[in-house]
DNA sequence: AATGGCATAGACAACGTTGTCGTATCGTGG
DNA sequence: CCACGATACGACAACGTTGTCTATGCCATT
């Protein structure tokens, strides 16, 4: 329906149609008087230019595809999606997103033909895709920039966005320290997940820090699902020596130990302080609401984003390693009290 | 870097390009041996027609948009996507996604820029948005075609796709009254929320029909959150004579109910039956598992997306008011048993 | 044998923008 | 006062596809 063209405003503002071009893409040789007469006239004629006309043109697509699997946390897909779309709309540009596993899509061929069929300009990558060797080859051979959302390894190969897991963990078991608590169980993630590795360590570490001697059965096994965190609970909950405070390396398992504890009859923060990871809508809505780490995952997907859209002004971007951290916070809800 | 364009087709197949179009196209006009020698090569050297000519071209962008907002269900807007996605692909579309009701961007002319400067094809609309006036004035205003999941009214306006939630309720309850249930209680949704009406009528009715007098303490208010679902819950279980089945209206409430009732020392289901609707990730993660009526929501949202491709064939798709129903199904899990 | 009609195919001009190159105009230093 | 470089702008040809119109070949009909 935006019906005004390039040719319109140039008309109007009796120039060129290079010269509103050389305006709306921001390059210079334009005179301020010109310039503003210009912008003045866009402004008021709510010219947009045409995407379709100016990428065949420009050879740019002003799209960037979000490449994602559908594994169990909605949630994280959702942040991604919003953060992602505020860089975009900002920027100018599109957001198209791109699922890898959905089930009659074959993984290779199908994202293949997604990419070459989509033109992107670049990809955002999350986690695990992030991590898929056989993903990043077919991104790779399209010739694609992308940048990623807290990889795991292979940091050198693309410029990413991260935040400090290890750290985050080693500040909630110091917190619960701080809380009185002296016997802190840790319900572990999966073995192969960088992030559960680096909560774990964080964990070990504030713990050494501090002089205590973590005990091997104070760390229960956890595969990051509900279930997991209700027998790992329940495992902890039943030893000799209890621990006072249960410290999940995501709220999914905390919810897990809030069963537990609530089979027991135990009460929560009362007798036994639970803590998780993530702030995902778990943690608001349980009860009592659960004390976790903030992941700042709207705003890493942002972040990636605008380095992904600033990178394609600069063709040394893809060879360049760029890497910005983002912060952690504790969300203190009534999981957790001093004992 | 599929850098084959019409032209190479052309010359290699001995034709003109506007014969290569017809056949990417589908149109008529073209000789069996001439189409099949033109689609061997379109195969062999992997042609993939660039998006932006044709669109520049056809005015068409082969984008349709998914317009929805982030209302706590992170899993719906998930489903939504996994569906829609599903039939782009299929058609050869992309999808792009908007979201109205990010901070920061202003409702009404937020979603005008970004549908203006996005050029869709079309639209699908989920709920709340689909029953948003404000925002179907816009969309009408750009002279959008759209097709809505789930509608609540205006059923007129445009093609949608819909669920029945009464029929769905009233099974579910039969189902409860078949274990041996009498004494039902009901969480009911948020007032305004036309689901959440069909879902009590639904259960109103089946109750109706076996001649059980619903007291009005059975139904307690809720807002689909799980904190009153919990309250309702707990007021429910605290009659002089508390119900032996809960029937919540959303998954989020029966998990609160589940709270509820551990928090009262109630077992599930051997004191109590507990079930939901939506059949959510929380439904499948929850202990016991929660017995829920089964969303067919990406398959709605699958089914609006072909809808809305199939109509851009047909200028007098608009007016027509197309609708189609999908079947719902009852998801069996640990929290309901006979009485 | 000429005519008309249909099926098949091609020529050519859009579509709305950007890239490349060329050309006025102007201020400046010698 | 001239040459010169910088600055500001425009003409024109891409970009890769589709739409419109026209041309050809072939068959059936007269």
């Amino acid at each position: 329906m935006s019906d005004i063209t390039i040719v319109d405003i140039a008309k109007q503002a009796g120039v060129s149609i290079k010269t509103v071009s050389r305006v709306i893409n921001r390059e210079e040789g334009v005179g301020p008087a010109t310039r503003a007469r210009v912008e003045d006239l866009i402004e008021k004629l709510g010219y947009r230019p045409n995407v379709s006309a100016r990428s065949l043109s420009s050879r740019r697509s002003y799209l960037i595809g979000v490449v994602f699997m559908r594994v169990g946390a909605y949630h994280y897909v959702g942040e991604v999606q919003v953060g992602a779309m505020r860089a975009c709309r900002r920027a100018g540009y599109h957001m198209v997103i791109e699922q890898v596993d959905d089930p009659g899509q074959a993984r290779g061929p199908g994202l293949e033909q997604a990419l070459k069929a989509g033109r992107f300009d670049g990809l955002v990558l999350t986690p695990p895709v992030c991590d898929d060797p056989e993903i990043l080859a077919i991104i790779e051979a399209q010739g694609l920039s992308y940048v990623r959302v807290a990889p795991d390894r292979d940091f050198g190969r693309s410029p990413y966005v991260f935040m400090d897991d290890q750290q985050a963990a080693h500040d909630m078991t110091a917190r619960l320290w701080d809380l009185g608590h002296r016997r802190i169980g840790f319900i572990d993630g999966p073995a192969d997940h960088g992030s559960a590795r680096r909560r774990r360590e964080g964990y070990m570490t504030a713990m050494a820090e501090r002089g205590a001697r973590v005990k091997p059965e104070w760390i229960a096994p956890g595969d990051f699902m509900p279930l997991s965190g209700l027998e790992a609970g329940d495992r902890l909950l039943g030893l000799p020596e209890p621990p006072t405070a249960i410290f999940a390396a995501n709220d999914s398992m905390a919810m897990g130990v809030l069963s537990a504890a609530s089979k027991r009859g135990l009460s929560v923060p009362g007798d036994l302080s639970v803590v998780g990871f993530d702030d995902g809508p778990l943690a608001e809505s349980s009860w009592p609401g659960l004390t976790t780490v903030h992941q700042p995952i709207a705003e890493m997907a942002e972040a990636a984003t605008e380095m992904l859209i600033e990178g394609f002004g600069d063709p040394r971007f893809r060879s360049r390693t760029a890497a910005r951290q983002l912060d952690y916070h504790i969300v203190e809800r009534g999981s957790s009290a001093s004992r």
